[in-house]
RNA sequence: GGCGCCGUAGCCAAGUGGUAAGGCAGAGCUCUGCAAAAGCUUUAUUCCGCAGUUCGAAUCUGCGCGGCGCCUCCA
């Protein structure tokens, strides 16, 4: 079975058949960059890295682009809504651009966390304003777009496949009954690819239509083409992107250059919510990673959110948390033990026969069903059971290494659930000490001192070193 | 008003026609000086309700109830 990814476009699951062979082109929608991120973001940016992994784990070669949007748009819109950037510089004091640079540094920041590898590409809307000129000077020569008093408008009306993305109907959405405020566009639906810069509008660019600023969705358009090239394999982005923001990208895209469809597949993650409903920066609900980092392992979070799938919609409950954390730690625990026993071997990509093992190859068909990924760490706690029973069996050793390469690949390599950089005592000075403490022990175990044994243990215990004995002798871990 | 989604055990959560994955919590057992860890067993006759299609439905259809998203910035 091949990969099969689920395409909002069909609304179906359809075999991945990428345009060039061996090459894949990805595109996610980035984040706006005048907040910091929230769970949201974690489980948007999280799915984007998991098709990212798991592409490359499949052996193909992945360009992944991914916008930072430091245009500051509006917040409504309304002619008379407010850029975002603007009015969160003003309240700090700071040029709109610096507001950009602190938070796109801090995005990064909370990706790494995440363990979410950055994107090849990460290209500002700022930088492209020429691209994005370019790409709106193509659709007025097409008669896509007007421009009325330093605006340009999409014209709505002129693109007969206008809706096919999110099933909707201009003329439906015209009975909406929210108020439309005055505007000079020919009607409601069309969007704005330029505006007008009224003074004190600090973010301006001079173009053809007079000084302004690009319209939300034009940058995607501009970017996605000049480093994927269209038509490119795959969209992302969050399901609340899929009208107006995607729509509309569609049509500039598709009217500006020709190229239908201008991405093959359009893959949209579904919300985490709190107490059923969205978390949002607007609802006041969220809970910013940062913030969340203080209680929460990173990882933890990262494990929880693969736990349940991308088009689901991801409860954000502190019990639900500590519960998938507990399932967590002992995954890790057992990858420890592992990792503990077979000693420091180089990693290595997994041969055929390891690529063979049943667990690897239910794992594969389950990421292959567009990214099941709580199918995925079903199968990781098999081969947790599997480890185990194999380290508890002195005759079944010579198998252990295969085992390691296959926790590296699966649940480091693909989920990204394995911390880097951890040394368990690797510290010089714990790993021979703690051999002796145990040493002494034991001594006192087979003396049958066990008031002494069991006083070490306590000790230890209280400055966070646990020990646990088997027949295979005992071992430690920090708590 | 339009478009769309969801309702599965105490909790989280897969499963979209073949007779209920997985995790947490709970119970029992094995191992063990004890503990911990690990392993084994167990925990939904049933998937919001009703009706229908079918040899067979949590899965398809209809109606009802409850919840949510988008249509305004948003991952």
């Amino acid at each position: 079975m091949p990969l099969e990814i689920y395409n909002t476009l069909t609304r179906t699951k359809q075999p991945f058949n990428p345009i060039h062979p061996e090459s894949v082109g990805l595109y996610v929608c980035g984040p706006t960059v005048y907040a910091d991120s929230h769970v949201g973001h974690a489980k948007a940016y999280i799915m984007g890295d998991t098709v990212h992994r798991y592409l490359e784990f499949s052996g193909y070669l992945v360009t992944y682009v991914q916008n930072i949007t430091d245009v500051g748009h509006l917040t409504d819109d309304a002619d008379e809504g407010e850029d975002k950037l603007l009015v969160k510089g003003a309240a700090e004091k700071k040029h709109p651009m610096a507001v950009a640079e602190f938070y796109t540094r801090r995005y990064y920041e909370d990706m790494t966390r995440l363990n979410v590898l950055p994107p090849d590409i990460a290209p500002r809307a700022s930088a492209h304003i020429l691209e994005q000129q370019e790409l709106i000077q193509q659709l007025i020569d097409k008669g896509f777009a007007y421009v009325v008093d330093g605006n340009v408008y999409f014209d709505v009306a002129r693109d007969t496949e206008y809706g096919k993305l999110s099933g909707r109907k201009s003329e439906d959405q015209a009975a909406s009954g929210r108020v439309e405020s005055r505007t000079d566009k020919r009607s409601p639906q069309d969007f704005a690819l330029w505006k007008r810069a009224e003074k004190g509008h600090i973010l301006r660019w001079p173009s053809p239509w007079g000084d302004g600023y690009p319209g939300w969705h034009i940058e995607c358009s501009a970017m996605s083409a000049k480093y994927l090239g269209l038509p490119f394999d795959i969209h992302g982005a969050g399901l609340e992107n899929v009208f107006p923001h995607n729509e509309c990208e569609i049509a500039q895209s598709e009217c500006g250059t020709g190229v239908k469809p201008f991405a093959n597949i359009w893959m949209h993650n579904n919300m985490v919510t709190v107490e059923g409903k969205k978390m949002g920066k607007s609802l006041g609900n969220s809970s910013y990673l940062r913030d969340l980092f203080e209680i929460y392992d990173p990882l933890t979070l990262r494990f929880t959110i693969l736990q349940s799938h991308y088009r689901s919609t991801t409860e954000f409950k502190p019990e639900a948390i500590e519960a998938a954390g507990a399932g967590y730690q002992k995954l890790l625990d057992t990858y420890y033990r592992l990792e503990q026993k077979v000693g420091d071997v180089p990693r290595r990509a997994l041969t055929d026969e390891e690529r063979a093992h049943p667990l690897v190859k239910q794992f594969v068909a389950e990421m292959d069903d567009d990214f099941n990924t709580p199918k995925a760490v079903a199968v990781l706690f098999d081969l947790a059971r599997e480890t185990n029973t194999t380290l508890a069996d002195p005759n079944r050793y010579d198998t252990l290494e295969g085992l390691l390469q296959i926790w590296r690949a699966l649940a480091d390599d693909v989920l990204g659930i394995i911390p880097t950089g951890r040394a368990q005592g690797q510290d010089n000075l714990a790993g021979p000490l703690m051999e002796m403490i145990i040493g002494l022990r034991n001594q006192s175990r087979a003396d049958k001192n066990f008031a002494l044994s069991d006083k070490l243990r306590t000790e230890l215990d209280k400055i966070g070193i646990v020990l646990e004995d088997s027949k295979q002798g005992t071992t430690w871990k920090k708590k």
